[in-house]
DNA sequence: TCAACCTGAATTGTACACAATCAGCGGGCC
DNA sequence: GGCCCGCTGATTGTGTACAATTCAGGTTGA
């Protein structure tokens, strides 16, 4: 949404979108070598763009870099995860907080209800298969980015950005694969939204950080 | 120290570095547009490591960056610095804790102590004119960044490193200026390492947080 | 008058060629 | 046998040429 598509994206973006994806899926395993021809002919670019992404993709923190050495996929270990939830919990409580100061307009309070209800109505049905899995996963995406979006403040929203592109620490992984745990999880969300509502700064960041940072703990 | 000198860095992070500093210093105005052409000559390079950097920093969020428009410099203007000092408020808190819980070795511990020590020296001298308030000024940074490598997250410390990059925001700033804040500012870190000492994770990252957020609004 | 549209100069994006550096390895030396 | 040295193929780093896109301006037409 942020790049119309009759923009032309140069191939040194779209490369890293497409490292940033096969990252998060695993098709680059952790501490891998990157050769730059071998991935420049298999992504059907030449090195130059490529090594634009990869020098980006270093800076973000996704890739080790070693002069004259090159590239390699940083590995993300268990603990290291666990690092990256404390500081997702730290900074989306930031945002929560920061959100509930400059208060919601009605297009984010709609949203979060949106989502919001569409959490609740997955635990209504009291199963949990792949497709109330998936339904409650975009429910929490969508409550999630829209509450960084209400915070308004791109500072945080681009570090906060860096932090979810670790593999591991994505929005898109959820830890509730029974009813009970997703009860509880969209029962956070609720209460969340209602310190939210009642302009409670520092209340809706607690429930927040506790929110995320039960994640890592939840494996 | 992280790269000895007697390997040749490429130009590309060289090149970057120099930038950094160069905005930084305020070298670089905000805002600014770079043209690659007349850039790479003035640093003494071609434009394919130049370009490489300019990825790097766009990633960091020191540059902005629009396909086939360039890159220009980031516009911080003071209420995106209150929300760089928020956000490293609440990182340097996350540090101070999980440095509280891994336990400090000998060695940082005698890092905090002198570099507090080094603190009330400059306040027992009841003075601050430009020779106390640079010797307060490192001590300042060596007492953060002793802190942020005694927590051991790698993870935490990319992170917290990019926010303290912006312009701003960084760690030499200072913002004591009269004796008695400078005062305020050491037993601050006094009260810090006390709680560290004591094995109190919350208070001790409560303490960082307050320590750090104080400087927003202490202009 | 003003908007739309050419047009070419400036600027950015990409490919490729070549220089610099590294990793692996075999041979000589102690 | 173990260690150091220098070679060689492979890989990374950089400069340069050229293609693609944008931007400023002047021109044309309603």
């Amino acid at each position: 949404m942020d790049q119309p598509d009759f923009i032309l994206r140069p191939r040194a973006i779209a490369v890293a979108d497409a490292l940033r994806e096969q990252m998060l899926d695993g098709v680059l395993r952790d501490g891998e070598k990157l050769n730059e021809a071998r991935l420049a002919e298999a992504l059907g670019v030449s090195r130059t763009p490529l090594r634009a992404a990869l020098h980006a993709l270093a800076a973000e923190g996704l890739l080790e870099y070693a002069p004259n050495r090159g590239f390699a996929v940083r590995d993300f270990s268990a603990e290291l995860i666990d690092e990256a939830f404390e500081i997702r919990a730290a900074l989306e409580g930031l945002a929560c907080r920061f959100a509930t100061r400059r208060g919601l307009d009605a297009a984010a309070r709609a949203a979060l209800e949106a989502a919001l209800a569409k959490g609740e109505a997955v635990v209504a049905t009291g199963r949990c298969g792949p497709a109330e899995l998936e339904r409650y996963r975009t429910a929490n995406v969508a409550f999630h980015e829209t509450l960084l979006h209400a915070a308004q403040n791109r500072q945080l929203a681009d570090t906060l950005r860096l932090v979810l592109n670790r593999p591991g620490a994505s929005l898109r992984r959820i830890v509730a694969f029974t009813p009970d745990q997703i009860r509880r999880r969209v029962d956070d969300h609720r209460r969340i939204l209602d310190a939210i509502l009642a302009s409670d700064p520092w209340r809706a960041e607690l429930l927040m950080r506790e929110h995320v940072g039960s994640i890592r703990t939840a494996r």
